[in-house]
DNA sequence: TTGTTTATGTACCGATTGGTAAGTATATGA
DNA sequence: TCATATACTTACCAATCGGTACATAAACAA
């Protein structure tokens, strides 16, 4: 057993919590008093279990991006590519409404503006949605050498233009488009999809 | 001639300053030194001059928003509807990646997340997208009922799509997405339109 | 020149920011 | 029982936040 006074509550519990609030405002939108009245931690108990602020954030994200990879990523294994992308950005879309929790996507809410103290922050979540996209253009790439995809389609810009449908997707969904409204735009975006041939 | 002390600016150009600093770094992320480093003004002075912090970005949204509109609404006026719509995404993704100027959107970068203080601001933003996403759908509801576009299409649904593709592009250049890549992008968002039957 | 009016520069305000020192409480191991 | 190690509570830190009081500078009208 862990020797001195057991701490009083889950980090893994208040992690969620803690997901929750940056995701709703964001990185610098969040204050050290508003995680402590979402937690019902004081302010020594935050540091001791994560360190700073900053690596409060770290932590939080990363939780919150292994579960959205979670449910979106298993789509891209999918064995008719524009089903499973399509799948995927119907998860994507289903991730960013869900009720009772903050809509939008904290990977697209960081990343954009803030002080220049933030900018490694900036930084990470900007890498990690270019990683997303990485993955799907490798999806894509794979199909065309099986055929599946002309070898006319420019992978690069097909990746990145399903890539720009979730992000929109993710700054409707913050500004209070539903679900319903957002699954039909991606039913619209699939058109864009390469002919066959 | 006015009496008094006359002021040692001008304030539209220093406006025009403070437009690239809320537009780099957000509302909540611009902090009065900032803008004071920006312009060369004293605090005081820039009080005088707007008012608030808040006054101030709105002022310089203002200015924003108008420049940006007339450089894509007046596409919606092309007679032909599709050609429009392409060049006003064209026009959007231009203004996005403007050599010298903060990429992205001012709109999209503060209308997602903050602190709860600053709350009106963002739904002032979100309410000037929505208006611009209105205004697409009633040139779609236009060609609708001149036959340019079929009565089988969800007007409201496409003006969405439109929108998102935007406001995705808008995410990408913050995120250093260039304007050629962009702009192929585009062209691939338009294979998206409906059949004219 | 002398008021009057407006702008500027300095120096400050209370509130909030992220972060911590120090004392106390609660567990284990001897 | 007692020492040790960890967690919690309170109170505080310097720095920064948006905003302003006050004195001085520079223009006009008289």
């Amino acid at each position: 057993m862990a020797k001195g006074r057991p701490r009083g509550f889950d980090a893994d519990e208040m992690l969620d919590r803690v997901v929750n609030v940056f995701w709703q405002h964001g990185y610098e939108g969040t204050s050290m008093a508003t995680l402590m009245a979402a937690t019902g931690l004081n302010k020594p108990s935050l540091y001791a279990a994560f360190g700073s602020k900053e690596a409060l954030f770290r932590a939080a994200f990363e939780r919150y991006w292994q579960r959205q990879g979670e449910l979106t990523r298993k789509h891209l294994d999918e064995p008719d590519v524009r089903t499973g992308v399509e799948r995927m950005l119907l998860a994507l879309v289903d991730i960013q409404t869900q009720p009772g929790l903050p809509h939008g996507c904290l990977a697209v809410h960081g990343g954009l503006v803030g002080s220049a103290a933030s900018a490694a922050i900036r930084d990470e979540l900007r890498a990690r949605q270019a990683a997303m996209q990485t993955m799907v253009q490798n999806r894509l790439t794979r199909a065309q050498v099986q055929g599946e995809l002309a070898a006319s389609v420019n992978v690069a810009d097909l990746a990145r233009y399903l890539t720009i449908v979730g992000q929109g997707a993710a700054v409707q969904a913050a500004g209070g488009a539903t679900r319903e409204e957002l699954r039909r735009v991606v039913s619209v975006a699939m058109r864009a999809w390469p002919a066959v041939n």
